[in-house]
DNA sequence: CAATATAGATCCCTTCGTTTT
DNA sequence: TAAAACGAAGGGATCTATATT
């Protein structure tokens, strides 16, 4: 006879009292079931008897069964949840509006689809070993990713490691077989700047974001586009590059005047450019709205809070966020026909700066 | 001769080539080890050769294994990561500055340590089961929970599921048994009281929380506690009962004003609060600061660029968050020695209306 | 006899192939 | 012959008691 010693039991979950969490097989015996048919019970199969839920249900129930996660993630791979994850400063994080309501819309996407979300932000090189162990070790099915930095390879090893992953905005590199959702920014330049003109303005300028990002570059694009469509010739002139901050804004302004004092209308590729804009026209002593006409992008709350509330092109924050949760979903269910890029569409908001 | 199928691999984790992931096996026989050997080396454990950590080491990397969390998870019983729970809508998670603040500086302390954070806002009855069943399931090794309604039984499920749990403010039932990381309400209150008698006032009402909130009762219990301190009598026609929102602070103000339009001085038990008394007192034709003094409570951005701005009791919100994520951390971990209970220290910040 | 390395049991659940009714 | 239940084989890592040098 083989001697068995006790099982020691590690470190193993245990309720208060200190006893080993109950297991699918203490409920299958206190039904009288295998621990098959138990299984097939709590999750919900077809083919069990009703006699056999009934008991195994009333088992499960007694001894409070709960059923180890990692166990099931063991064998069916799925763990049920999916990462949010932001590379930027804690910082930077919590005082855009824009990564907060990212934030907010995914975690209801997951929550309705019965799902979790493990919300982690990156700032030093090997926070990302870290994540990259997590996410292939299996503890999420999938990744959320926001605000890829430069030409990061971040998302092309995760994919590789079998991680499905989905960008917030087109990335700079890998956009052919990468997964991505991004606002429509060459459209919504196109729509500030078509406003512009059409307003009667003489001499529309932009200032831009950084050039070394695509929010920057699409919104750019549809500027140029709107100005050509006009008939216009696209002037280099009155293009002054910022990097989406007021301070940048306010820089690119002062300069912009500096050379082309006769301008009369500024498409800011954000909001808080905008607000740098609208602050260096005053400070040249020009009314906004009425000497020069001024659109932002973004429609960050406090754009309506301003005086005057700023025009601006609306991104539809909760929309982008469900659209990749449930892209990512999708994804990992293995749904067929699923396209690599979304684009969604955006809006004019008219205030009273144009 | 058993005949063996092979081995169906369900819906295993597999990299993007399909083959399925390396294995702890793999990376053993490929160094020539066991697969103890192989796993002391890849957890830095002590008892192993130079040799063999190398050549264990350089298997690894060869075939880019990734240990398996979830075969981790089920004999260690840890996840290494934590659940961050607010029972609040989504509305009110990102509208409060307290409970970004709070995830913000959890989020940080979490990845410190090293572990992940579970990301969860509760608003249905169905959701608390779900995250029941997760928490107990072992995807998480603690909970740090926000906003406990009422006398919601919920952490004394947790606890009693072997699931450590860590609450921010004082539960308003059932707190000996529980743990919880709490501001000091009845200093702050008191505090801001004593500033406001000693300089002078003489009828110091108060505009209090929700009392039934251990954070409303608590301020209003400061109060209390600073006018008798000061020998003057506990007068109720100076409490004026609010709800922490602004306009519950206009209308108690109202209320207020019309029996005792004799106050100079008023103490709002949250800075929303303070927002509406000061409308309230505005529209009375008082002058804040001057005529009437006013504190709030909780340290909100918004206060600092009240006109005029606000005095308030800065609560420490990043301290908070740190604290209940130590303190969970260290549960978890077994720690000998700590406190259910952590009261941080409050401030009075002086600007200009008292 | 130290210091390392090993085999094998164990954690708990899902699922496949087979038997039972 | 179906339908329902069963037994046993994984799944991948950790850890203890045992062997090896």
């Amino acid at each position: 006879m083989t001697c068995h010693t006790a099982p020691v039991n590690t470190a193993a979950r245990r309720p208060a009292r200190n006893r080993p969490a109950p297991t699918l097989e203490e409920v299958a015996a206190r039904a009288g079931v295998s621990r098959a048919t138990a299984s097939r019970v709590l999750r919900g199969d077809q083919k069990v008897s009703e006699r056999a839920r009934e008991v195994v249900l009333a088992a499960a129930q007694e001894i409070s069964y709960v059923p180890n996660l990692a166990a099931r993630t063991l064998v069916t791979g799925r763990s049920e949840s999916v990462a949010f994850l932001v590379e930027e400063s804690e910082e930077r994080m919590f005082a855009d509006p824009f990564f907060l309501g990212m934030l907010r819309s995914a975690q209801e996407a997951v929550a309705t689809a019965g799902q979790q979300l493990v919300f982690t932000v990156m700032n030093r090189p090997e926070d990302q070993e870290r994540f990259l162990a997590y996410a292939a070790g299996g503890h999420v099915d999938g990744v959320l990713l926001l605000s890829l930095h430069g030409r990061d390879q971040l998302p092309q090893r995760l994919e590789s490691l079998g991680v499905p992953t989905v960008l917030s905005g087109r990335p700079l590199s890998g956009g052919r077989r990468l997964w991505y959702v991004d606002a429509d920014n060459v459209g919504g330049g196109e729509l500030a700047t078509r406003h512009l003109l059409d307003s009667g303005r003489a001499h529309v300028a932009t200032v831009t974001g950084p050039l070394d990002m695509c929010a920057g570059q699409d919104r750019l694009a549809g500027y140029r586009a709107a100005v050509e469509a006009a008939g216009r010739p696209y002037d280099e002139g009155l293009v002054s590059v910022g990097d989406f901050t007021a301070a940048g804004g306010h820089a690119a302004t002062v300069r912009l005047l500096d050379e082309r004092p006769d301008v009369d209308a500024i498409f800011a590729a954000s909001d808080l450019a905008a607000f740098g804009v609208v602050r260096a026209l005053r400070e040249s002593g020009r009314s906004v709205g009425d000497d020069v006409a001024v659109i932002g992008f973004d429609d960050v709350p406090a754009a309506a809070d301003q005086q005057p509330p700023l025009s601006t092109v609306k991104q539809p924050i909760a929309a982008l966020g469900t659209a990749m949760t449930r892209l990512l979903l999708d994804r990992i269910e293995g749904r067929p026909g699923l396209t690599r890029r979304t684009i969604l569409p955006v809006e004019l908001v008219l205030r009273e700066t144009a």
